[in-house]
DNA sequence: GCGGACTATGAAAACGTTTTCACAGCACCT
DNA sequence: AGGTGCTGTGAAAACGTTTTCATAGTCCGC
């Protein structure tokens, strides 16, 4: 049942060394490799890739662990990677760690026990800050959050500038009395909220921050409270999809229709977000560029793995829509 | 470097095997087992998995092949079945293959030369009816997905009453001129679609059928190409999410209000069909018992490998909203 | 007190490849 | 003619585990 290169080489009449050769990148002569072509084809054989990675100690395999892969940004990013890896001619493992760090700690380990070649990881803000790249044989590349600087390859969005431009944006439209609910697990929302903060007294406002677990169940509820109380702000500013997937829905449990009941700007240009109500404000992030830049970084560090460490910082572009229109 | 169970035992003061046993489940005195984990700990040893499963032959991991991981419907059945995977204490590789079928017989091709435990596909029409069953060395089970009968264990949606659920709640809705947009590469969407035409006859209605790559842009052409045909639809049924996002697009782009225009109603219950417009009417997927049920399937014939092929039918559930409202 | 059954352990084989090493054959240079 | 160097090939080692096999020790029933 299960044939091995031994099958091969016999059926070919060569050695294993030969049919190995053929079949990889060694000296073989053209008559011998189209016999073990053919004795490949008559056998049916499939090479055994634990073998082989044991053998030759590369795994072509490189690793991918998300914080959550429902959410669109993550799905796009994966594709980008995946690609990227496709064609380096290496298989993906992705792994999906809900933002709970017992099991980022569990899928790196993994990582470790599988030899693989390279890993491109969103940690949640604490494993970020407990990363030390000496602990790993591969190079780790940080993308969307980021940790203590120097220590690992990264890309990541310019979230200070981000987080600043929707300020303005609803400032010029009109509004000022303006909210901000962050994500409470990524160095990422952090960073939304401090260019969020720091445009807010720019412009003379006073910051209005509050944090939530990023899924939509939680910002829903978190919002809905927010715009019960009295005072509540005219517009709110959502640290990503999710979250302002669970404040599209809050608004409209209480009967508040955008942006005359309140105005929401958000993150991440996801395909549903232009059809709701009268659209809604995002920023847009270059979701394939970080998959491929991140990539790119990894493969750089595999060729030079003593140069210094280097972060890509992307900007995000505004798309302006009716959720944050004119008062 | 690089420590292996050498160096364990060595530190340990015992054989490899010893280190072994104590690692994994075998005999192993209270005495030595805890000399050996102190070994482990001092010495940062992490198994090779290429290497266990090489010797032990069992991969432990499991495959799973979805058509496209932006559909939500498959990220939603992927976390069923990876925790179902990580509960059985193994590892799941993803993979994509946007409903190309060349790429899903290199990703079948790659779950041959990983020896994977088993495999989770939700093929393309054309693969699933060259599906042999005697060329895979593992169980592989079939989603979302049906190929020939006998052929493979199989968990589907009852397409055909899901399709016919759909025509009926329209008429009952008082519409009549109803047109149906399926999926071009599925065994499901010609169900839905045959569901669809039989409920169409079975009302006196004539079934006005097309048929597209399921995903949102080649379905919003057709359907902006459709709705300005005179005699145009009334109500449409769309095969998937996917499909459901272009129409709502195509129907926005013609200037068409839901349900006055043009009444729509399609496949899954994606989180953003509730927030659009006065909400799309779909049916629901059981999607974590699909993903739960393969993996059942699985299992099941991994210990009873003789018996015969099962296939798992699940009834969707209709949710009505307003996109389908009385004329 | 002795044979038999069982237990814990170590030495060595085995898993299926790739790679190293040795060498035969041949062409080329002096 | 006799090195020298290259090319293609096979035998055997190597990769890091688990598993088989053998053995020494212990317990138990008679």
């Amino acid at each position: 049942m299960a044939v091995g290169i031994r099958d091969v080489a016999r059926a070919a009449g060569v050695s294993t060394a030969t049919v190995s050769r053929a079949l990889g990148k060694g000296p073989v002569s053209e008559a011998l490799r189209e016999q073990v072509e053919a004795a490949v084809r008559a056998t049916g054989y499939r090479p055994n890739l634990s073998a082989r990675r044991l053998r030759s100690q590369a795994a072509q395999t490189i690793g991918l662990i998300v914080a959550d892969i429902r959410n669109p940004f993550f799905t796009a990013v994966s594709r980008a990677v995946e690609d990227a890896a496709y064609q380096a001619g290496m298989r993906l493992i992705l792994c999906n760690t809900g933002e709970d760090a017992e099991r980022e700690a569990l899928y790196l380990r993994l990582m470790q026990e599988e030899r693989v070649t390279g890993v491109v990881f969103a940690p949640t803000r604490r494993t970020a800050e407990r990363l030390r790249p000496e602990d790993f044989a591969f190079p780790l590349v940080l993308i969307d959050r980021t940790g203590p600087p120097g220590g690992h390859d990264g890309v990541v969005l310019d979230n200070l500038a981000a987080g600043a431009a929707l300020v303005d944006h609803l400032v010029e439209q009109g509004f000022s009395r303006i909210g901000g609910l962050f994500g409470s697990t990524s160095s990422t929302a952090e960073e939304r909220r401090d260019g969020y903060g720091a445009a807010m007294r720019r412009h003379g406002l006073e910051p209005r921050i509050r944090t939530v677990l990023p899924d939509a169940e939680p910002a829903e509820a978190e919002v809905a409270r927010w715009l019960a109380e009295p005072g509540r702000p005219e517009a709110l500013i959502l640290s990503n999809g999710l979250i302002l997937m669970g404040a599209v829905r809050a608004a409209r449990a209480a009967g508040l229709d955008l942006p005359g009941g309140v105005a929401l700007a958000g993150f991440d240009n996801e395909p549903w977000t232009d059809l709701v109500a009268p659209g809604l404000t995002v920023i847009e992030q270059p979701v394939a560029e970080i998959g491929a830049q991140a990539m790119g970084l990894l493969f750089d560090r595999l060729k030079t793995p003593g140069q210094p460490v280097r972060k890509v910082v992307l900007s995000g572009r505004l798309i302006a829509r009716g959720s944050t229109a004119r008062r």
